[in-house]
DNA sequence: TAATCGCGTAACCATTTGGTTACATGATAG
DNA sequence: CTATCATGTAACCAAATGGTTACGCGATTA
């Protein structure tokens, strides 16, 4: 089952952003309304605003109107992705401290 | 033994770039000099050297010299901290399958 | 209905980013 | 030596990014 595009593209520029992902941390919590979220930080209300909305975008969060609240809430799954892709690095950080003292003293015959 | 501090700020900033996402993917498979790199993209060769530069402060490669070469080599390690940071979220992509479709009943975010 | 609350959007601005071309430098070939 | 190769750096530029203030709008409350 091809999974919806999460695209990795999105997902990884919306985690580029420290306050996003501070965001991101603050909702794993529990899910908050858009101004609990924006007094966490010294940055404007707006400017929080903006994250939320690529936020969004990656799908990384997803939006409920609730009154007139907007109740943000974490959605983790297009983290898969990133997970994934990490996957391909894993046994890199495994042995690549020999690899590396390897090639500094010498050379391998390894491709 | 507590390890260097590879900056985890620095290092989802070098991954935020597609670009740069795809040269650790070919450095992935063997160390290259810098000239082969740029060869794999239509970008300037100085385009490349800075994203090289950007990777090496993030200390996601690690750089040799030979004779007239610069040698580029994956160094996955910093890569440790994303796969830390991506732990507290492991579990949410989960168990929050059901609230997602919950959300999904009444939009339908396909791009 | 009027005032207010919660929050997104518009317009704007400075800084950062990613790219370019031109040049500098060190190693190698002749 | 001199020419050339491999590659980084400088200077520059357009676009994207992250922030701000002003404003709009639906939901609430007085």
């Amino acid at each position: 089952m091809r999974q919806a595009g999460f695209s990795e593209r999105a997902v990884f520029k919306a985690l580029s952003d420290p306050t996003r992902r501070e965001i991101l941390a603050l909702l794993r919590e529990r899910r908050r309304p858009a101004g609990e979220i924006a007094a966490r930080f010294s940055i404007s209300r707006p400017a929080i605003s903006k994250h939320l909305r690529l936020l969004r975008g990656a799908k990384l969060v997803t939006e409920t109107r609730d009154g007139r609240e907007r109740l943000y809430q974490l959605n983790a799954a297009p983290l898969k992705s990133v997970d994934a892709w990490l996957a391909a690095y894993r046994r890199h950080w495994r042995t690549q401290l020999q690899n590396l003292k390897h090639y500094v003293e010498n050379e391998s015959g390894e491709t």
